[in-house]
Formats: C-alpha cells, sequence, structure tokens
DNA sequence: ACCCAAAGTTAAGAGAATATTAATAACCAA
DNA sequence: TTGGTTATTAATATTCTCTTAACTTTGGGT
C-alpha cells in the first residue's frame, strides 16, 4: 500500500507543488493549512510522514509537532519540518522538539523527493518490527497487548511502553535517566520514584523474576 | 570515550569554524582538505561521523562516500555532506550514495551542533553496548554482567566499576591513587582500605589468581 | 630473623538506593 | 460532568552497598 503523507502549509500554492510532485511519486497525499487542522488530519488519516510548515496561522508548526508526538496512536510518525532559510531559532525548536528532519524553502522538488524517500525508506524498515518475542511473553505494539504464557494482560500505556523498552533489549541495563528519556520524554520532569512504581505496577502482572534492580545502575529485563 | 567526528573541507576556514564549536561540544575532531584524505583519514581515525563537502579538488565528496560506504572496517559511520545552497543536483546523489543527513551552507553553528547531537545520540547508543572478553571472562557493560565460565555473576556496582577498569587493560598495574581517581572519582576521599575490601569481594567471586597485588604498587587483572 | 609498612580480613554501622503503600492529581470516555 | 482508570507524588519501610575501624597477615629490607 502507497505510504501516506500530509502536508501542511498555510501558503496553498507551496501545498500543491509539494502534492503535485509526491503524487507523481506514488505517495498518497493529504493536506492542512494550519496547526489544528494538522494535528486532527493527522489522528484521522494516520499518514506516515507530516511535512509541516513552521510559520502558520492558529497554531505554529512547532506546537502542532509537540500535540502529534503526544498522541498514542501516531507513534512511529515521521515529522519534517518545512522552513525558510534564515530561522535559525526554528531548526533548533524543532529538534529538540522531535523533528526528523526539516526542508529548506525554497522548495526543490527533485531534491525533495530524493529525501522523502529516503525518510520513508528507513520507516519501512523499522516498522516492520513490532512484535517482541522474549522467553513465554509477548509484547505487540499494533494491539498493545501482552500475552504472558497464553494469558492476555492489559498494560496502561506508560506500563506497556516501559515493558516494551525494557524487553526490546533483554539483558540490557537501563539506567533510570535512559527511561526516563525514552518512555516519558526528554523535557518533562518526574520524579525518580516515579519509575519504581511502575516498575512495581509491572511485576505485579508479569512476575518479579523477570525485570531485575542493578542498584544504583538501572533495570533490565531477562529471560 | 569522546565522540569522534572527521571534517572534510577544502575551505580552511570552514573547517576551523566547525572544529571550533564542534570540539566546544566535546566531540573528538579530526580535519582533511580533499576526498583521498578524507578516505585515509577515516580508515585511520574510525570516525563516529564524517563531516563531508562536496565540491572538492582531487576526489569529490560523493566520491569518497561511496569508499568509505564500501569499506568493511567503517561500517556503521555516520555521513553528512556539507552542500551549499543550489547545489540541487549534489544534494540528490548525496542520498543515492548512502548519505545520513546533510547540512547546507552557510552553517549556522547552533542548527548544526543541535543537529549532530541529535545524530550522533542514536549512534552512542548502540556502540556503548560492548563487552569486554578477556580469558575466560566476560564483562559486558550494557548488561552489567559478569560472565565466568558460563556462569553468570551479579557485582554491585564499585565493584563493578573496578573490575572492568582492571579488565580493561590485561597485565596493567594500576596504583592505589588511579584507581581512586577512576572508579570513585578526583574530588571523594575514602580510606584506602576501602579499596583492599572491594578486591577482596571481587577474588571471592572470580577467584584469588585473577587479581594479582603488586605490593607497595598497586593491583593489576591477569590472564 | 626481625621489623615495619603495606595489604588482607572481618564484621558492623552508616548511608544510599529502591520498594511499597496510600493518597492525590490528571486524564478519558460515556 | 461524572465515574473510573492511570499517572504521579509523598511518606515510610526495606534492602543492599559502601565504608570504616580494628585487627591480622604478608613480605621486602636491613
Amino acid at each position: 500500500m502507497a505510504q501516506k503523507i500530509l502536508i501542511v502549509d498555510d501558503e496553498q500554492d507551496i501545498v500543491e507543488l509539494l502534492k503535485y510532485n509526491l503524487e507523481k511519486e506514488g505517495y498518497k497525499c493529504y493536506t492542512a493549512s494550519n496547526g489544528e487542522e494538522a494535528v486532527a488530519k493527522a489522528k484521522d488519516k494516520k499518514p506516515d510522514l507530516v511535512l509541516l510548515d513552521i510559520m502558520m496561522p492558529k497554531m505554529d508548526g512547532i506546537e502542532a509537532c509537540r500535540l502529534i508526538r503526544k498522541e498514542d496512536s501516531l507513534q512511529g510518525i515521521f515529522i519534517a519540518f518545512l522552513t525558510a532559510r534564515g530561522e535559525e531559532y526554528s531548526e533548533i525548536a524543532g529538534f529538540e522538539v522531535g523533528a526528523d528532519d526539516y526542508i529548506t524553502k525554497p522548495i526543490k522538488p527533485r531534491v525533495l523527493t530524493s529525501r522523502i524517500k529516503a525518510l520513508l525508506k528507513r520507516k519501512k524498515e523499522d516498522v516492520e518490527s513490532n512484535e517482541l518475542v522474549v522467553g513465554d511473553i509477548t509484547i505487540d505494539r499494533s494491539s498493545f497487548d501482552v500475552v504472558l504464557r497464553g494469558d492476555r494482560l492489559i498494560l496502561p500505556k506508560k506500563e506497556f511502553e516501559l515493558l516494551y523498552l525494557l524487553a526490546s533489549k533483554p539483558g540490557k541495563v537501563y539506567t533510570r535517566e535512559s527511561i526516563l528519556n525514552k518512555v516519558w520524554g526528554t523535557d518533562v520532569s518526574v520524579v525518580d520514584r516515579t519509575i519504581d512504581v511502575h516498575i512495581r505496577k509491572i511485576r505485579e502482572k508479569i512476575g518479579n523474576e523477570r525485570i531485575q534492580t542493578i542498584k544504583g545502575v538501572g533495570y533490565r529485563f531477562v529471560v
């Protein structure tokens, strides 16, 4: 199935230009003209990639990006900013908010398509890896459930993400810091005990022995 | 250890600018001024990232990139092109030849460092999952495991760090002073017996003969 | 062989990190 | 909004690591 791209810009000309060129390459395109619309359409269409202009009325691209990143259902989505040359600050903010790439205007169609192809190729490779089987546990990102020796468990989001992280590299010790970065994100600030509490909840459900504590270091999942 | 960046550009000013800014961020930088030199230095220094100008005398960046990609010993290396605005063709060729990113001139230091950090962060996490194999012992930083002839041992943090230090250079004698500096840090003050006690605990677990005492000097790990 | 500084040993207590519990806050769906 | 679930925090308990002190042993130098 064709990969989907959501194009967001308040200048209609640019939207058309992009849409024309990308559809020629076989991508399915959707469009939006401001941040709010972008977030709504992203939730609705679940595109693979969002091309997001930064300067827009109502809600700017940075904010839209932040909201999209927060959305559970839009996890592996790629976001690339469209930015005019010279918007130095925005570029930095863009990366901090989790952009995967940014593309400078004026847009050169051949460059654009080449670049997008490269981006989406990476993505395609990632995506197929969403069912984890470790020992007697199966963790499935797409259905969001954990199956332990035949029993289906339901974990809330944070617990799921945390378990998924640990189980994705069995044996590897994750420090509290890296757990925070990966499960909670870089900008939030939560107290350390929060992690313990989540670990405890998970242990309650899957058994104590599967997650080990390495005191002074972190946690790891063992088979 | 600091991550290494190889900067390649024929314009000395640009090389200096990049070097200055990246070293300020704590990266170790090497430089080259043309494609041939770049390939040679890449093989020699094994950088984590190559910043590669496209237009250069002797051998251009595209060709250099191709050669680096072919080199077995340089597998996981990252390559980002430096490209002047308007070099449309080159950008496309760059992606086709396997660039991970490209950065447009004129270079804005804050954007550059922000971007490079994002790139290298991904990489660092992979690399650091390295294991040390000395004789019949395997010491794995990422899992915090010490495996002795198949048996998995769990050492507390300090013991682990100490063993890791000694085992990282088998045969080398570490003085008490340097052990303190590296395992405990420069500012703390602990009594000398503390080291003995830790050594003892380690010896208990891995056997006496693997860590030798050189009286009046220090300790060393032997195979 | 003796002395003495350096290293080894042991056990106990301080201290730090994590576990647990319960209460509160944020969130989401009906 | 409301009711129910999830997330976070605070307070307290528990566990394990680290350090120390006191004492013993070792081994090189005279």
